[in-house]
DNA sequence: ATATGCACCTGTGTGC
DNA sequence: TGCACACAGGTGCATA
């Protein structure tokens, strides 16, 4: 569900509710959250007692800076964070697995009906090296010239490598065709194809569907909510996502569904070459 | 290195 | 109505 528009509306909805605050409860009760690193006991313990410094995002990570250790959610395909004001009005459901209560009053509850999301900690040092995940698409170390040299060596299909979080972290699968039709570009093409005006193009695409995804708080084509439980707009803009059988946008031909790496892919047979 | 298939989960929509 | 099946914003692993 999550790519990193929605989780960066996510960040910046809990960052003046949690920034500044100590976490005096914490309970974990889906076993299946922690199943990378550690128990979902010894989770809660440790971050008992704990006061939140930061919240950052990195791809489609969210970083709960603790000191010396960061609390690390992602959230899968169905993962929810929930903000409640006060604690009478926490109301958790089955699908509720993990959340937090701190010193204001105010609880964050993780809900997550497929269960793909986790948590885990990691010295704070260490995220980057440990996450393992590649440039910022919206940072300005994001240049065409970085987007280049990421296309020229790698032979996989274009949507492949933009799906891939070790080369640029964060897209997943709406905003990787959303900005390969804002290029002009079919999914399937060798990256080692794609010609420097390409380049140029999908470039200014990635960053435009992203920031404009941002803008609209993100895309709700089922789950996704924000932690004051509101859908986003995004998913109204969708130029390719999901449109298939529908006229194109720009150019009336129909939007083509098609499967590339197990993964639904959309684009306009026209405008798209 | 790249692609494919499958696994992990639960829910929803579709067609027969 | 019931049932089987496809499909879903993600990722990791085993295998060609």
């Amino acid at each position: 569900m999550p790519e990193l528009p929605e989780v960066e509306v996510i960040r910046r909805a809990l960052v003046a509710r949690v920034v500044g605050y100590e976490i005096v409860e914490a309970r974990v009760s889906e076993p299946r959250l922690t199943r990378r690193r550690g128990r979902p006991a010894d989770l809660a313990r440790a971050v008992v007692g704990r006061r939140v410094e930061a919240l950052r995002r990195r791809g489609k990570f969210l970083v709960f800076v603790l000191g010396e250790e960061s609390l690390i959610v992602r959230l899968g395909m169905t993962g929810q964070l929930l903000w409640w004001d006060t604690r009478e009005r926490f109301q958790p459901d089955g699908h509720t697995h993990a959340y937090l209560g701190f010193a204001q009053g105010g609880m964050l509850s993780y809900r997550d009906v497929r269960k793909f999301g986790e948590m885990f900690l990691l010295p704070t040092q260490a995220l980057d090296a440990t996450l393992r995940v590649g440039v910022e698409p919206l940072e300005s170390a994001f240049t065409v010239a970085a987007l280049r040299s990421i296309c020229r060596e790698s032979r996989a299909r274009i949507k492949s490598l933009l799906l891939n979080q070790r080369k640029i972290a964060g897209i997943g699968n709406i905003y990787a065709d959303e900005a390969l039709f804002r290029a002009g570009v079919r999914p399937m093409r060798r990256a080692t194809s794609l010609r420097p005006e390409e380049i140029g193009l999908l470039w200014r695409g990635i960053r435009a569907v992203l920031r404009s995804g941002i803008r609209h708080r993100g895309s709700s084509i089922s789950d996704y909510r924000d932690p004051a439980g509101q859908p986003g707009n995004f998913g109204a803009l969708h130029r390719v996502y999901h449109r298939h059988g529908t006229p194109c946008r720009i150019c009336g031909t129909v939007i083509k569904r098609t499967v590339l790496g197990q993964r639904g892919t959309h684009y306009c047979p026209s405008c798209q070459r």
